[in-house]
DNA sequence: TCACTCATGAAAGATATTTTCGTTTCGGTC
DNA sequence: GACCGAAACGAAAATATCTTTCATGAGTGA
């Protein structure tokens, strides 16, 4: 009779009684609990799969038997004296252990990039930096400063931005935005430049000079005309009391990270200087949202049809 | 006419996109990515994988596409795109990811920058996604891909890199970066400059172009320029299937962040592709060690009394 | 409208996993 | 030392799952 023996094979269940969760990351543990319970090839197979999940996530049943020198069907009963249905839920399982682990490799990418660390950690490590230090500048950054600059900004008849070297960037980086919402500013390439347009600032108008050092001579200069001229004046620096600071309005700090041979300042400065120069366009950006929201669309459908011009294959939808 | 000359220079891209290992954790990133050259019910699977990677691991192939109403080969097609063999390691990807993010931190999920969002949330939600899109970068980096573009700059006799608007200041970034070290680079300010930069070019020489949508004309055509003279040819985009990948040798994928309207793409593809510069640079710097460490200490000498020369006291000499 | 391309799913084909079942091994008993 | 029974084990069949092929239909440009 058919139902007598349906208890029987039913109650085959697995540990817990009804509800066995496999395990999450105590599959070491789980072995280790186990191991006296096991056959010798049952061992083998478990300890392969301890040792090394990330590799035997990699494997299909045949090839772990394999490895093992055992067969198929022992890696599976392994594989359901772990708590698993069978092998393709366990591989899963170790699949996501090998995540795990690999991501809690972290703290290995803390120390300098050397000459001769490889790519990959290259990688790593400067992503891991540049996060930091966008959490750092997040995190000093002073909202009241921010936000009297931003309503600077908004209210300017035109903006000056000053910046040398990577800084420069930034300060051509913010005036393109800028003029994309409709709002006039110039980042002048040059000190001589920027003295003359500084000469013409009035009260009224929003200089801003970006220097990581706080003390760049052909930054300073041009920010001091805009500031006896009687502008806003507004600072970005990575140092609160440095020269810059004493003809600025409002100081925005940035966040400075340890620098190394292979990372230079000018990187991490960047990164932050980048951060501030965003937080200032958002704000500014919101304020005038009126006239900026029309500014920018248009502005985006002025460039939509350069990216057509030499299409050569892959479509692209308009996003 | 231009036809002919279109599937001659197109044979170099066995290198395209497709070439990476499997995405470890990057895969939310990847489904950015890759959307756009996805058809419509690849996106449903794509999207139900990004958004839930743990109930989707638990599904076979048939049950993921009965879940996006789909087929199966629908699945397995979006699966090789997205860069795995088959179903099967996408789905072993899957329970990675569904893991790390189990022990991981909580989702965190950002909204997006609203008109009225006060200052602080402002700061807070850019630094946290400009964050996220250096993690995404980092991990969808294609390792071999960088090295062979840092090993090809580091033996050019000279280097171009193009790149138009927020673009161009990436690529002054990495210009100047690489003047620091002694090596030969130019970022041509226009498109005709840019071009007759390119004739230029030959073996040996390396041309870089920098653009989000892949499909800009005006670095496109500089880079075929250079590609047809025989240089090596390197791209750096957020659409690793666009137009400017025809003419590359090696192509860097920058991810894609969701973008809104008071978040521009430009701001965080800005971000993503100056994380690749970096990783170039550093790269470089370490390959050529020997020459590069003197040339940094000598321009950072070089400006030092720069930076002096305006000392706090208010007394300017020099002027 | 027609020819064409391409996305799509049904089903055939290939792999991987699970089950079955017979052989081997081991420990004990006569 | 021979024999028995139970458990371990693997070969191969059976099944589930994944992959490929191919025909169809939707959409597109001429």
């Amino acid at each position: 009779m058919k139902e007598t023996f349906a208890h029987v094979s039913g109650g085959h269940r697995a540990t817990g009684g009804g509800s066995a969760p496999p395990a999450p990351a105590a599959l070491a543990a789980k072995v280790r609990t186990l191991a006296p319970s096991m056959t010798r090839s049952m061992q083998r197979v478990a300890e392969a799969v301890a040792g090394d999940p990330a590799g035997c996530a990699a494997l299909t049943v045949t090839g772990l038997a394999e490895l093992t020198g055992t067969s198929e069907a022992t890696v599976v009963r392994t594989a359901r004296l772990l708590g698993y249905p069978g092998y393709r839920d366990l591989r899963l399982a170790l699949a996501g252990l090998a995540a795990q682990q690999q991501s809690g490799r972290a703290p290995a990418i803390t120390t300098d990039i050397a000459v001769d660390d490889p790519i990959a950690d290259v990688v790593a490590k400067l992503a891991y930096d540049e996060q930091q230090t966008l959490a750092d500048t997040a995190a000093g950054l002073d909202t009241v400063q921010l936000g009297a600059a931003v309503a600077a900004l908004a209210a300017a008849r035109r903006t000056d931005v000053y910046g040398i070297g990577a800084s420069g960037l930034v300060a051509q980086d913010l005036t393109q935005k800028m003029l994309r919402i409709g709002l006039i500013a110039h980042a002048p390439g040059d000190t001589h430049l920027a003295v003359t347009n500084a000469v013409q600032l009035r009260a009224g108008d929003v200089a801003l000079a970006i220097t990581h050092s706080g003390s760049t001579g052909d930054v300073i200069e041009p920010l001091r005309v805009a500031f006896e001229r009687g502008a806003t004046t507004i600072a970005i620096t990575g140092r609160p009391d440095s020269p810059v600071t004493q003809y600025a309005d409002h100081v925005l700090t940035t966040s400075t990270a340890r620098e190394s041979e292979l990372r230079p300042a000018a990187m991490s400065s960047r990164t932050s200087q980048l951060l501030v120069v965003d937080c200032l366009f958002v704000g500014v950006a919101q304020r005038t949202y009126e006239s900026a929201a029309p500014a920018l669309a248009a502005s985006y459908e002025a460039l939509a049809h350069r990216h057509g011009a030499l299409r050569a294959g892959a479509g692209d939808r308009r996003s």
